[in-house]
DNA sequence: CTGAAAGCGCTTACAG
DNA sequence: CTGAAAGCGCTTACAG
């Protein structure tokens, strides 16, 4: 059994099918009611499902939203999703979900298949130093912008497109202030890789308001930006500031992202370091996970929802696409456990 | 500026559209090398890039696989959907994504668009007692199915379709044989809805195999199959079961999913009980959260990124959706901190 | 208000 | 091996 057409329905109901196309799919003149009940209930005995490759055909228009993740599995993107998803129904729209495990040729590959697949907008989350962005991509994305294609990136503000990204240099400076008005005065910092913008930009508005008060980290570590890489970067960390067991003050860690942080209490735990009395550790973006983490942890609050929701809102927004609009979201300042300054 | 056409490409090469379209896209006989280099190199120069939305009209296959997932933030599914992108990747398939949030129209919703989008497959992940199947979404799926689609549901046999189903029933009853070999012998269980079948099938593998033994849970408390339901849960249960930290013999609880064990350890903590001294406790589902979680949570590991996987395998494989295929994934008991039993 | 017809960009028998 | 032509299922000026 074949799919119901809209020729069919319009035989039933004894109509022409660009009747019946005008009454089932909005258009701005209604036919008189009379018919358009003829044609309605036709439809639904047919069971009528209008074929959307043929609507973005004749359209051309899909419905459709591309949308690139670095890792789906990391709670930070899947809360973004979720924001993406949350808007993109509302508006009616479809989202078509790329992961691409930090893989820039899968990156690259994900775009042009959604380009492809003509998507009416793509949405890159995951940040990147925006120099470092692959040849191959730029150019296809540049194509696809003549096409009337939309980019929005989140975190990693591109030579096009519209873009919203967190205030991560700022809010890491509100951060700094807020640790050190808890009265650390030992810093260390757990960075990420040098070209991803995200990881650059908290490490530098954390360490520079640190300097503007005249302090400066002792020691500064990068790792990858998961929690494999807080992991192993904290045991380099603890080695360099040799940490011990019962110390009298403990330094105050700073790690670049939640999920570096987790993972450097794990290292720290391994090898019997307490949180916060060892060591005392905050991190960066708030994800749900945190909620039930011990200890608590120290942290600015991201609504990676909301940024999700944004984006989308960007996507639909033919001017700011085009006049490359470019929103910042605020980060808010939560002390937790973690950083708890107990003075002997 | 337009979009380059199949058109342009031959025009260009000075051949047919039909050429073209052989030469670019994988026929059987592939034409002279001459000419397919030609055609190849118009392409590239004029940066072809095929419409995938004619294609699929054309050739009645989209190459999209629709996905529908209760809460794309919780690690459960985001898990899933990484396997299910992985694996549609390979197969060089796109997935269009939704996520419900647990609300049954939003999910008909879903499945209808996917469905006028033509996915080639669909698949469900997220269980429900199987006679509570929505009728219309029942429908639909019929249809769909009629039409030539697949239909992959995990974690729920329905009446159609393929199914990659966990083996809830078997591993509780593993877990609870191992739990019972600890040395607990006073039990209850925190439980999900009544019609999640999921939720069932783990309470009735855990409870009845500890009745093989002559035992009974002392109490058995149901909430939402979420980490706030598991968080009230517990508090219910312990008023129910007066837990006061420093008891004899601390009983032990199973929550029928590791998101509900989290809730539940944060809901004693505030209470003052602690985790394994006051109140021991195992999960089930081993999600990635998990690696960092302290108490370390004793639970049935689920490989979910495989899971995801297989229900693309089937998905894809036509036999095997047509004949309702059935696939079953063992788990694996893991048995932490949070279980240790601390005799007095 | 309604219909006949062209067109969206491809694929694929059918001839040659 | 190659091409002319029909067809996939819709939408939308253009007439009436």
């Amino acid at each position: 059994m074949a799919a119901v057409r809209l020729q069919d329905v319009a035989i039933r109901a004894g109509v022409s099918q660009a009747t019946a196309s005008r009454v089932l799919n909005g258009s701005s003149r209604v036919p008189g009611e009379g018919v358009a009940d003829r044609v309605r209930a036709a439809a639904a005995e047919l069971g009528y499902v209008p074929n959307a490759q043929a609507q973005a055909l004749a359209r051309s228009s899909t419905g459709l939203i591309g949308l690139v993740v670095h890792d789906i599995a990391d709670p930070y993107f899947s809360s973004i999703v979720q924001g993406v998803q949350t808007a993109a129904r509302r508006a009616g729209k479809l989202v078509l979900l790329a992961s691409t495990q930090r893989d820039f040729d899968i990156e690259r590959e994900s775009v042009s298949t959604f380009i492809s697949h003509r998507a009416d907008a793509i949405i890159l989350a995951g940040s990147r130093q925006s120099g470092d962005l692959d040849r191959d991509l730029e150019k296809e994305c540049a194509r696809y912008l003549d096409n009337n294609g939309k980019v929005v990136v989140v975190g990693q503000p591109l030579s096009f497109g519209a873009a919203v990204e967190p205030e991560n240099y700022a809010a890491s400076a509100e951060l700094a202030h807020a640790l050190l008005g808890q009265g650390h005065r030992d810093f260390a910092v757990i960075g990420g890789p040098g070209h991803i913008r995200t990881a650059v930009d908290r490490r530098n508005g954390f360490v520079e308001a640190l300097a503007s008060q005249g302090v400066t980290p002792l020691v500064e570590i990068a790792g990858d930006f998961s929690r494999d890489g807080g992991f192993s970067a904290a045991r380099r960390l603890a080695a360099a500031l040799d940490l011990r067991h019962g110390q009298a003050v403990p330094p105050c860690v700073f790690a670049v992202s939640d999920v570096m942080a987790i993972g450097a209490i794990a290292a720290w735990r391994e090898l019997g370091l307490a949180v916060p009395d060892d060591v005392c550790v905050a991190g960066f973006d708030d994800i749900p996970t945190l909620r039930d983490h011990v200890p608590g942890l120290s942290t600015v609050a991201l609504s990676l929802v909301d940024i999700g929701e944004r984006a989308v809102a960007l996507a639909l927004d033919d001017t700011a696409t085009s006049s490359r609009a470019h929103e910042f979201v605020p980060g808010r300042v939560i002390l937790r456990d973690s950083s708890v300054l107990h003075r002997p």
